[in-house]
DNA sequence: GAAATAGTGTCTTTAAGACAGTATGTG
DNA sequence: CACATACTGTCTTAAAGACACTATTTC
């Protein structure tokens, strides 16, 4: 397709032509919105990849993701290539970031409004995927902190996905935002069922900044965020001493 | 223009259909690029905004953009936006958020990828502005701490610009995101002239976070993280006694 | 010397880390 | 009763806040 996108008369005069031309005459780009769906498996992070079964990058994996239609917003965009992937619905997403390299996808200039996506394990136990199409990768993070950059992605068997597009760089970010904000955010609440002990709330918290924390201090801290309020009930048939289970609660304005 | 979006077979195979399908045969939706060039004057938050001409919203007030090329990433359409208006080159830019509400722009679908931008304020003095067409806005934020949410934008004399689009909520992101990172990152000295007093790093802070700062403890965590380096100069014709001058270094790798 | 901010030293308060010791389930 | 984790209490250490006091410059 042969650019539409006129010259203007001189360089100088271009703002001002620019502000008065029509948006809708300028060659557009395409607009995907890709999903990072994370969940806790096995104390690892896991997210969802699909197979792609067509040119380019056919065979390899990529994120779940959905081309914007003209009539819907960019969270109801990522709404949907959830639910069609898996059934999910009601999911907590976040708008993660904007990836607008000029050649990340071969065929034509593709943006991709990426969406991070929070599920807990029982939640997604429910789901059943597509054997051959569908699974979820363990990610291998190999920078620390919140340095950022691409991640691995590993099959069941510990083996290194072959990943289409920037994908890799997408699912990096995913963690590098996961890490920034759950030490003062609610974000991590997501990936626990709805009651839980304070120590698989500190596992969630180790896993996901990928070091062990203080327990004495990780434990008064949260209980002093006044985020957490005890069911009443208690664990049951853990082998050990069975610890109160606590559920979330947003902050009681003062 | 009429919508070339074909209608799926049935909504089972719906994300078999979209996979399968190149995506420059959908409609695509405009893509613009907003700049929020912040900078700091007369201890006040301020970011450059530009009269529309046009319908819409003709004679208000709108953010510095321009709508992406197929050829150029984002940041360059950043970039070129904020040398179109204002004549800076290598201007420190961030992306923000991206905006997709459907409506956002009455004449058609229009997505903006916002970018953060921050000058010094003696960088800013060299850019002549069209009397007429551009101004910095004085920002008034209605909010606390990170809460976000829309704001308010004054002209010199403090009264309210009348805004066009979604470019309050655009610009309250921009707070949020400066707020929520100043201090555990390097985002505010680009506010800052290249040497600078404590005392001017501390008003930065107070001016940008809406409250004072416990003053001792400032300095020491300042002087702790190893970024600030004396240059071995001082104020000179101040007033008082002159404070010694401190340039940005970035962290040294352990 | 008055005004204004710069800069130092030290005490108090608060949060984090360390660690000892007791509690209570399952097998 | 052995084991494993839950939970409490207290001491130590590090950071933040408070505050008194001294230091320099311009006017």
């Amino acid at each position: 397709m042969p650019s539409r996108r006129p010259t203007p008369p001189s360089a100088a005069s271009e703002s001002e032509f620019l502000k008065a031309y029509d948006p809708s005459a300028f060659e557009r780009p395409s607009v995907a919105v890709d999903v990072v769906l994370l969940t806790l498996k096995n104390d690892r992070l896991h997210t969802l990849v699909i197979r792609r079964p067509e040119h380019p990058f056919a065979g390899r994996w990529q994120l779940p993701g959905a081309f914007i239609r003209m009539e819907e917003t960019l969270e109801q965009t990522a709404a949907r290539a959830l639910r069609d992937k898996t059934g999910l619905k009601q999911v907590f997403v976040e708008q993660l970031y904007t990836f607008g390299a000029v050649k990340r996808d071969p065929r034509t200039r593709v943006l991709s409004v990426a969406y991070l996506a929070l599920v807990h394990a029982e939640r997604f136990a429910s789901v059943s995927l597509p054997a051959e199409d569908a699974l979820m990768a363990e990610i291998r993070v190999p920078w620390e902190g919140t340095e950022g950059g691409p991640v691995d992605l590993l099959d069941p068997l510990g083996r290194p996905l072959a990943t289409a597009f920037d994908h890799r760089d997408i699912v990096g970010m995913a963690i590098q935002r996961l890490r920034g904000k759950l030490d003062y955010s609610a974000l991590g609440f997501q990936l626990l069922p709805p009651s839980f002990t304070l120590f698989q709330l500190q596992r969630l918290h180790e896993v996901v900044l990928g070091h062990g924390v203080n327990k004495d201090s990780f434990r008064r801290r949260m209980l002093a965020t006044g985020q957490l309020e005890a069911t009443g009930e208690m664990q049951e048939a853990v082998g050990h001493r069975p610890a109160a289970l606590y559920r979330f609660v947003r902050e009681s304005a003062v």
